[in-house]
RNA sequence: GACCCCGUAGCUCAGUUGGAUAGAGCACCAGCCUCCUAAGUUGGGGGUCGCGAGUUCGAAUCUCGUCGGGGUCGCCA
């Protein structure tokens, strides 16, 4: 709960028990549950401690010395509290006049801007965006447009992981395709994730085929490398058992298969035709997909084929344009693309491994190299700076090949991320599941030197969203693309029109920005630390999500003020003279609506602090939630009589404006109808 | 074994620096359009806040322990 107007009077209250007391103990305030409990309350049992008083003195004596302001109605002791009853009317003259003045209701505009960089989305290249995905950007995206609006500059960055290990066979398979004549039959991104889901499959049989060829065991039985029959799993299966090849082993391998065929006969049914097109492609062209796929990779790698690089670019550009118009549509844009690739070829990674190995930060491990996260972190301070109490674990940053990793590249490229935009902060909206590595960044540049740039970096990080079967996996092609998502919302919100009178145009500009503010809202609202089972039923139903609750508040508060005229009423003249409206609050509903719209820019400020979007989501819902009753409680363009009229045309129209602020904080669009 | 997160109504979730009687939505039952858009609203039933201690005038909230679920912890990104 937050209040200036309470703080103030907090303050006042605060001022009296030093002058007399000395007390250094912080009064707090609440708002009671129940309206006979006044409209702030202050419990005064610690008060009462310090200076050995009954809470009832200590409430006695703030009462006699506190100069009444025409703010306070009344005041009254009960049980320990100092219950206020607060002059509505005076309250609502100073809120609403402010909001209603205020261009925009909760907004910073500071002449010094913090510069912020926020990282989100960086989907594999190589498959379209999905619901697991679009929680990191819906996520992000309002971390940015938060900060915005509180007076930051916002620098959207999205990282793109193109050296990742499963992108080569991608590359192969699409142009196999391309070369062949075949073309895509869907938005591109979604043909690249296809492409992705059965070139992954086919390594994968082809890699553990070759594990069963080593091992001798070559059933007779006619396949291609790229397949397998029932007849070959129940021929491994058979002489696994026999074999002299250790138990976990055997496990693990039994395994694998039982889950490639099951992978592999999913695929073949949903992708049939360019299943078969791609498999006879590979079974021509392709003797040994293990060894080009590496061929490839380590060609793009060194950046030096030039050929080589224009394919990976290609394709991955190609996912990248997909990836953009699906955020586009969920009203999320980016600024810079970063790509993994360059960060590899700029040659940083090397002088980080050496320099980070010279100062002894690194464990030889064979070719392997560890970055001793414990030990950067408790001899440089890093440890007590973050409070961590606990040994962290080494992290591997070159395989036993001598490969540099991953994390390499990310150590390298937040070395000159905030150097790119001159950022004071980088937030980095990355899954829960990468602590560890989003740590090591940290302590890396800690060994570095760098503790001022590790300092200026948060994970901001979030848990998965899972189907209702399992995890999301693009390998498998398991996954509702975020442009499915929308059509299967949309087609729900187009029902619920038909029966309008509506113009064609305008029935599918409603049906879009309801889904979208739809989606956003639900993920939105649900805590970044909670697990989310997705369920697409439920995710469509307009009548689960509150999305559309909150546009139908803001098109109702809307309609009033457009009908006005038509009763004679000005209700622009009433808005722009707000300082002269005599106001006069009947209903309780009248004053919870003024009340709680006290709290925007506060409930703002603390989401931002906090780092928590989910709270302007619930925000924004008990908002408009009290304004549903309100409009059903309180007739505004019949009200009986000008005060009250006045009062609550001033209501509704600053209600217009805090959805508004919420609106744009959330990215949802606003209605005029719905 | 270490660390991180989650556990609140049948389901999905809120619950703010510890405050008075723990709240919504969905689902279920019963009402409300001669009145600003019923994508709304009114009422009803439904709770051992995982469990156990501790701190406190006061604990869903803080501390410790414990149980259950998920994740991470040397060769994926």
């Amino acid at each position: 709960m937050y209040s200036r107007i309470y703080d103030s009077i907090k303050n006042q209250l605060q001022e009296i028990l030093k002058d007399k007391h000395d007390i250094t103990t912080e009064l707090v305030w609440s708002k009671p549950h129940s309206s006979n409990l006044g409209d702030l309350s202050f419990p005064l049992f610690n008060v009462a401690k310090e200076t050995s008083l009954t809470p009832q003195d200590i409430g006695k004596e703030l009462i006699e010395n506190f100069p009444m302001m025409s703010i306070i109605d009344r005041s009254e002791l009960k049980g320990g509290f100092l219950n206020l009853f607060i002059n509505q009317n005076e309250f609502a003259k100073i809120i609403l006049s402010e909001i209603i003045s205020l261009d925009k209701y909760g907004k910073s505009n500071l002449k010094e801007k913090k510069r912020i960089i926020v990282e989100h989305t960086s989907a594999n290249p190589i498959s379209p965006l999905h619901i697991g995905n679009i929680r990191n950007s819906i996520l992000g995206d309002v971390i940015g447009r938060l900060y915005r609006f509180l007076g930051a500059k916002v620098n959207f960055r999205y990282y793109v992981n193109d050296l990742g290990r499963q992108i080569a066979p991608v590359i192969i398979g699409y142009f196999l395709l391309n070369n062949d004549g075949i073309k895509p039959d869907t938005k591109i991104d979604i043909w690249i994730g296809k492409i992705y889901a059965l070139m992954n499959t086919f390594l994968e049989i082809y890699q553990i085929k070759s594990e069963f060829e080593s091992l001798s065991l070559i059933p007779d039985i006619e396949s291609s490398s790229y397949e397998l029959s029932e007849a070959e799993i129940e021929y491994y299966q058979a002489k696994l058992d026999t074999s002299s090849v250790d138990q976990q082993q055997k496990e693990r391998m039994l395994k694998q298969l039982l889950k490639l065929l099951r992978v592999q006969n999913s695929l073949k049914e949903k992708l049939s035709e360019l299943y078969l097109q791609l498999k006879n492609l590979l079974v021509l062209n392709v003797e040994d997909l293990d060894d080009l796929a590496n061929k490839y990779l380590v060609g793009y790698l060194a950046g030096e084929d030039k050929e080589m690089v224009d394919k990976f670019r290609k394709v991955t550009q190609n996912t990248l344009s997909g990836h953009t118009e699906t955020l586009n549509l969920y009203n999320i844009y980016h600024d810079d693309f970063d790509w993994e690739s360059e960060v590899s070829w700029g040659g940083e990674v090397g002088k980080i491994l050496a320099q980070l190995d010279k100062k002894e930060f690194l464990r030889h491990d064979g070719q392997a190299l560890l970055l001793e996260n414990d030990k950067i972190a408790s001899q440089l301070g890093f440890k007590e700076k973050y409070n961590i109490n606990y040994e962290i674990p080494d992290l591997i940053l070159v395989n036993s090949e001598g490969i540099a990793l991953y994390p390499c590249r990310d150590i390298a490229y937040h070395l000159h991320k905030l150097e790119k935009f001159n950022a004071n902060y980088c937030i980095n909206v990355i899954g829960k599941d990468q602590q560890l590595a989003q740590l090591s960044v940290r302590t890396a540049l800690y060994g570095l030197g760098e503790h001022e740039k590790a300092d200026k970096i948060l994970h901001y990080d979030y848990e998965i969203v899972t189907l209702v079967g399992g995890r999301m996996a693009g390998r498998e092609f398991e996954y509702v693309t975020c442009d499915e998502l929308f059509i299967m919302a949309k087609n729900e919100i187009e029902t619920i029109l038909e029966n309008r009178d509506y113009s064609t145009e305008i029935k599918e500009d409603i049906a879009k920005k309801v889904s979208i503010s739809s989606i956003r809202y639900s993920i939105l609202k649900i805590d970044s630390q909670k697990i989310v089972t997705f369920d697409a039923k439920k995710a469509v139903d307009p009548n689960e999500n509150t999305g559309p609750f909150l546009q139908y508040s803001y098109a109702r508060a809307l309609n009033i003020l457009q009908k006005a005229p038509k009763k004679g009423i000005d209700a622009d003249s009433i808005i722009q003279s707000v300082k002269q409206i005599n106001f006069d609050i009947r209903k309780e509903i009248e004053w919870k609506m003024i009340s709680l719209m006290e709290e925007l820019p506060f409930v703002l400020k603390r989401a931002l602090t906090q780092l928590k979007p989910d709270t302007v989501a619930n925000y924004a819902f008990s908002l408009a939630s009290v304004f549903h009753k309100f409009y059903d409680a309180c007739p505004v363009l019949l009200a009986k009589d000008k005060d009250s009229l006045d009062t609550r045309i001033a209501i509704v129209y600053s209600f217009t404006k805090c959805l508004e602020s919420l609106f744009e904080v959330m990215g949802i669009d606003t209605l005029e109808k719905m």
